[in-house]
DNA sequence: CTAAAGGATGGAGTACACTCCAAGGTCAAG
DNA sequence: CTTGACCTTGGAGTGTACTCCATCCTTTAG
């Protein structure tokens, strides 16, 4: 596929693509006109990473991700201490938005004000 | 409380304080020798808004969260709606987080390579 | 009285992640 | 063989959230 075709698929936009590309965190090949050729793979993989971009991951964190879960096979016991890391990055996350959910639900929202001029309704 | 303190107890910059206070997120009193003062509670709000932060809220959406969490008294159903909105946006972040994490859970580390040189260990 | 440790302000600079633009090449359709 | 849609590169510009700096003021200790 074409970079437009892939940016549309993944929802993403061709200069995002590029920019990956120029950061080096995805490769393309060429075709024989210069075009660059992606797989489909890329499709997943370009998901991928603007998945871990919205749960808060930087550009250079999702870079030593990817290579982790884009493999089918691993390499082994220093791959386990950094994917250990990240989950348990991932659980405190977790854990913390659980607690804010829990502050946002607790707070007293009182039959006060509906409609009262008393009431500072911030906007 | 003098700004240097409260950078200190909250563990963030005295430049990042007088960003928040630029920007209006927050606010502060003068003493008479022109000096900001802060409250005991600034400390609990920046200690909120740096959680927030963490969590992937940008300034902009702390700014809409804080005056509904700071206050005791809430003013009433439009915020009820923010709230709920807010809320949805987090589980969506721990559904995601959960599923990222189970992904990285299976993924199939190999007995393979511990110490073989045709294994590819990125770094 | 002076020096050091803080505080204030304004403005420039930085890192990250794009986003936009200009100038030009490629290719299928009419 | 031109038009239009798409591709290329390089480089400039944007928004967010700081971070650093220079210059000056205030307060406390010696």
């Amino acid at each position: 596929m074409l970079i437009g075709a892939v940016a549309q698929q993944v929802g993403i936009s061709r200069d995002s693509i590029r920019f990956y590309e120029k950061t080096g965190l995805i490769q393309s090949h060429r075709r024989a006109n210069g075009y660059k050729e992606y797989s489909a793979q890329m499709v997943d993989q370009l998901e991928l990473i603007k998945l871990l971009q919205q749960l808060g991951f930087s550009l250079a964190e999702v870079a030593q991700m990817l290579p982790m879960m884009q493999q089918g096979q691993l390499p082994a016991v220093q791959v386990q201490a950094v994917i250990d890391e990240k989950i348990s990055v991932i659980d405190q996350r977790i854990a913390d938005l659980q607690q804010l959910k829990a502050r946002l639900q607790t707070l007293p929202i009182g039959e006060h004000c509906p409609l009262r001029r008393d009431c500072a309704v911030g906007s």
